[in-house]
DNA sequence: TTTGCCTGACACAAATCTGCCACAGATTCG
DNA sequence: CGAATCTGTGGCAGATTTGTGTCAGGCAAA
C-alpha cells in the first residue's frame, strides 16, 4: 500500500504529553504533524505552513483557543476540533458556533479522536459547504442571543443577564422543541459536577422569566 | 422519564460496596447490569455478553484494569468510563492513551456518574449516525407522538397528555400487537420500584382512553 | 472592611396528578 | 344457575409538582 502524505495536522496544546501522544499517532496513521504550544505559535505556524486541519486546546498560554479559533476563522476555513478540559461544557458549545467542526473532551479516546479526524477531512473535502459561522441564535417572541459577545434581546430591546442566566437560556434555545429533565439542564448549565437540590434550576427559570417578563410587560 | 433503550453496562470493581451501589442506581435506571469482580471476568463477560458501556475500576485482580481497557480496545470500541482512586493523577495520560472514554475519581457521587454515563451514551450514539432519524412514532387513527418534544396529537389535533400518561402510551405503542401484563406496564412506565397495587394501571388507561375520546368523539 | 450582586435553599400555596376504593357489568367455570 | 373473577369507571383524598417570595451565604469590587 502507498501512502501518501496528504494532509497536514496542526496540534496546539501546551501539554506535551498530549502534543506527543497525537503526533505520535498521527504520524502512524500517516499525517504530516506540526506542533505548537501556544496560541501565538499556533497563528504564526498556521500563516506560515497552513495546515489541512488544526487540533486546538482551549486552554493555552499566550493566546486563549477561543481567540484562535476566531482569528483564523477571519481568513481561514481549515477545520478545526476543539479539545477542551471536562467543566467547560459551555465553552465547548461556542466553540462550535465560532466555526469549529468538532470537538472533543479530555480524557478522550485517540481512537475516537482519530475517527473525527477522518470524519471531518472527508467532510470539509467533499462537499465545501462554506456556512458563515452565525454567533446568533434567535427564538421566539423576537427573542435573540448574540453568543459571541454574550448579549440577549427581545424585540430589538437588549437584557441583562447573569452568566449563568445566559447559559441557561442558551441551552434552552439550542434545544428548542425538546423536553428536557432538570438533571440535564443541571448537567448541561451548571456542569457535571453541581451538587446540590435539582430545583437550583427552577430559581435560575425563575430569574429568567422575571427579566423576560419585563420587556414583554411593556 | 423515557426509558427507550435498555443499555448494558458492565461494571468492574472488586469491593462489593462499590458494584452493589452501582449495580443498584444503575437498575433503577432501567440499565442491564452485568458485574465482574476481576479482570480476567471482566474480559470474559466483555467478549460473551458485550455491553454498550462499560465502567471500568483500575486496580483490580488477576488482570490490571489498565491492561483490561488495552485488550478491549484491541477488538471492540466500546465506551469505557474509568474508576480510579485519588492520587492516581498519571492514570488521567494513560487512560487518555488507552481510549477510555471519561474517568470519575473515587470517592465519586453517585449523581455525577449517572450523569456522565448518560452523557458518554449520547455521545457514542450521536457519533454512530449523524442524524438519528426520526423521534416520531405513529399508531392507528392518527395517532402520532413526538418523543423528544413529549407531544401527543391524534390527526393533527394535539393532546395534552400528563408525564404519566405519555409515559404509558409510549409503551403500548412501542409494543403494539403485543399483550402487555399489568406487572410489565408497571415495571415499563411506573419503574421497577413502584409499590402499590397493580390496578393503578387500569386508572391511568381509563385517564388515557378518556383523553383520546374526547378527539375521536368530535 | 463594606457594598452590591448572584445564587441556592427553603417554605408555602396553588394546581395538578394519581392511587385506591367501591360498585356495576361481563365473563368464566363448576 | 350461582360463585368467583376480571375489567371499566366515577369519585375523592392524599401525594406530587410547580411557581414564587424570601433570605442568607458567597464572592468580587470598592
Amino acid at each position: 500500500m502507498l501512502w501518501l502524505m496528504t494532509h497536514r495536522i496542526l496540534v496546539v496544546d501546551d501539554e506535551p504529553a498530549v502534543t506527543d501522544l497525537l503526533a505520535y499517532n498521527l504520524r502512524k496513521a500517516h499525517y504530516e504533524v506540526i506542533v505548537a504550544d501556544d496560541g501565538q505559535e499556533a497563528l504564526r505556524l498556521a500563516r506560515e505552513a497552513p495546515p489541512d486541519l488544526i487540533l486546538l486546546d482551549l486552554m493555552i498560554p499566550k493566546v486563549d483557543g477561543l481567540d484562535v479559533c476566531r482569528e483564523l476563522r477571519k481568513t481561514s476555513s481549515v477545520p478545526i476540533i476543539m479539545i477542551t478540559a471536562r467543566g467547560e461544557e459551555i465553552d465547548r458549545v461556542v466553540g462550535l458556533e465560532l466555526g469549529a467542526d468538532d470537538y472533543v473532551i479530555k480524557p478522550f479516546s485517540v481512537r475516537e479522536l482519530m475517527a473525527r479526524i477522518k470524519a471531518v477531512l472527508r467532510r470539509t473535502q467533499s462537499a465545501d459547504k462554506d456556512r458563515p459561522p452565525s454567533t446568533l441564535l434567535s427564538g421566539r417572541g423576537g427573542l435573540e442571543i448574540d453568543i459571541e459577545a454574550h448579549t440577549v434581546s427581545v424585540e430589538a430591546v437588549p437584557l441583562n443577564l447573569t452568566r449563568l442566566e445566559f447559559d441557561l437560556l442558551f441551552h434552552l434555545l439550542s434545544n428548542a422543541g425538546r423536553v428536557l429533565t432538570r438533571e440535564r439542564l443541571l448537567e448541561q448549565a451548571w456542569g457535571y459536577d453541581f451538587v446540590g437540590d435539582t430545583r437550583a434550576v427552577d430559581s435560575a427559570i425563575k430569574r429568567l422569566r422575571a427579566k423576560l417578563r419585563t420587556v414583554n410587560a411593556e
